[in-house]
DNA sequence: GGCTGGCACTCACTACACTGGAGTGCCAGC
DNA sequence: GCTGGCACTCCAGTGTAGTGAGTGCCAGCC
């Protein structure tokens, strides 16, 4: 349930490792100082404005005075856990502090039995196709976390054509049409320059499904030549045209994205310093590719957070994802998760991400 | 390309009707005042600033002293046409003032050279699946306008099935594919208690594809009853399920909408009254069936305009929707559309929506 | 040595008064 | 019927205190 490969530091008697600190200095800070960390990612979570002592001070879980707790503070800011956006006013969390919270406070798994409950309605629910389910499923996730939701389609690289036909859909229109393993459809419209008989589809569609059935997606089914003893050289001459057509748009088929909840991300603005940052982030969902390209990364891990500077994109500087890779059958499937602004309450996107990823991998793979 | 089935008032030497004014007084406005108007519209559109008596003098086009324009912008406020956000302000248009500019003023037609060639190329170029090309278009008429723009779908009450099959995904899981005579695809997973093998599967594709085909999707097929003799059953009553499966979703399946653009929205916020407006709005969009009621009432108009507190629903009561219908074949295809907030250029956006109508249903239709 | 209370200091925020300017309504005169 | 002039309104911007939350530092206490 942590995230990242990194070893679990100490804090209970022995001094937290501040493994990460920008500064030379390589201090550690103790039991005490986490827990005042932790108090103001809490507060400032709840509240989005600065923390200052004494309000940690007067929540009470130390029991050490509001002079103390500035002690700790100043030690935190150094090692680079907390800033001030300006003397005199409270502490807010670095990114690195975020990290800290969410690698030590932000793991035990507790998943409330609202969220619990809420998941289990949504999969006892029936549906449909599988992109209805997905889309869905980022909804709920939505929902559950009040931040924008992504769900990742399982691969399109390990999927095998199941079926594929050519249908006529006016005398000069026709559809070429490849049903996939993973429950997608392939489809392309291919433009003639004169009419075609039905019997001359129907051929054209029984070579083509012929020849791709059982076909990789990828390292795609090779165009049959101009085969089929002399029979019908103008079915066998469309199912090529077909056959090429599905490729050349198959290969490049990215794995598809559904977002859920993106209307959030206005109510978020605010959280962000660019006044179009929001602006950016839905430009940024509306390419869906270029999105999903940014989701791939998390394969091995359980659940993987990201924080701010910690992404790449500059996009998504100020932003947080949690994500986790769900099971399809005995592979791989894809990837949930849930990006916000890097103030989040991310125990509950964990608990809410974690849950969603094993019971959406359960129904897909059940 | 005017907008609503109302009498073009004269504007020329006649008193310029003020059909809709709120007035019980009964009074017109005047070419000059018209004028005015025009010119507070045009001015406020670009600057977003209420508009002063002075300003429009000293753009000159009247010809007359400010305080000639203060005892029109007078007359105009008495008629709805403007109002003050607060004493000693400029004037701002109303709802109505911008009916009245885009029926006087924004119906000339002209459609800029760039957007000409913008359309243009992008037609020329290739588009795959009709889909792809739906949203695509949505993303040009965004760009073109500067606002979230939206394609609706050929209505899929008018569309025929073309083929229909059953497809085994895994042992126990089918895909029900029916391709429809307006290039889309519907789909079913179909869950079994029991594994089938192949043939029956088969068996079944064919039983249903002879049933189906070539029936109108709405008014849907009746599922074959457990006919052809009682040679299989187990393949009838799969092709049964099948069918019902299917009919249960196309019944139910609304045109698709797409939407492109959207995040333009969140640039657009400062433009409503309400903070949580495009949050709202970003909402409605996601509900992309609630959406689509919305659009459908267009369907005899040329472009129609709804402004503000025209639109019935109270997310729109702020935006202003330019829509206009593209054709399909001989019959009536779907919408396309602009909307954003009031303040909004009107001929650009007049003229964007239908340049790309146009060229599209030829698109379609050719 | 570490926690604590006390104290001086900083600085954003608010309230308030003041001013400049854009805009208005009205009116007498051409 | 248009125009210039005039008094008035009121927003927006600026300068000045006052307030309070918060800090850093330090001497004292356990």
């Amino acid at each position: 349930m942590t995230s990242r490969t990194r070893p679990d530091p100490e804090v209970a008697g022995d001094p937290v490792e501040a493994d990460d600190a920008p500064s030379a200095s390589g201090t550690t800070i103790d039991e005490r100082q986490a827990a005042v960390l932790r108090a103001v990612v809490e507060r400032y979570v709840a509240t989005a404005q600065p923390v200052g002592s004494g309000t940690v001070a007067r929540a009470g879980r130390l029991g050490v005075s509001s002079a103390t707790v500035r002690n700790d503070m100043t030690i935190l800011e150094r090692e680079g856990y907390l800033v001030q956006p300006h003397t005199s006013a409270g502490r807010v969390p670095t990114d690195l502090g975020y990290r800290l919270f969410v690698d030590h406070f932000a793991a035990d798994g507790q998943v409330p039995a609202g969220t619990r409950r809420a998941v289990s309605e949504f999969f006892a629910g029936a549906h449909h196709a599988l992109e209805d389910l997905l889309h869905e499923t980022s909804h709920l996730l939505a929902r559950l976390t009040d931040h924008a939701a992504v769900v990742v389609g399982p691969p399109a690289e390990s999927a095998v054509v199941r079926s594929a036909q050519i249908v006529a859909l006016q005398p000069r229109v026709l559809l070429v049409v490849a049903v996939l393993s993973n429950g997608s459809v392939e489809k392309q419209t291919l433009t003639l320059d004169a009419d075609t008989d039905d019997a001359t589809v129907a051929a054209a569609s029984a070579i083509l499904d012929a020849a791709l059935r059982g076909a990789a997606v990828t390292g795609l089914p090779v165009p049959p030549a101009a085969a089929r003893g002399a029979g019908d050289a103008a079915a066998s001459d469309l199912a090529r045209r077909g056959a090429e057509a599905l490729a050349a748009h198959a290969g490049q088929h990215e794995d598809l994205v559904y977002v859920g909840g993106a209307s959030r991300l206005a109510a978020e603005q605010s959280s962000f310093s660019a006044a179009d940052r929001a602006e950016r982030l839905l430009e940024l969902i509306e390419e869906q590719v270029a999105f999903a390209s940014l989701l791939h990364v998390v394969l091995d891990a359980d659940v993987t957070v990201r924080i701010g500077s910690e992404n790449e994109a500059e996009e998504l500087q100020e932003c947080s994802l949690v994500l986790a890779p769900y099971p399809l059958g005995d592979s791989l499937g894809g990837t949930v998760g849930v990006f916000g602004p890097t103030r989040m309450d991310y125990r509950r996107a964990l608990a809410a991400v974690a849950v969603v990823a094993s019971r959406l991998g359960k129904r897909l793979s059940g």
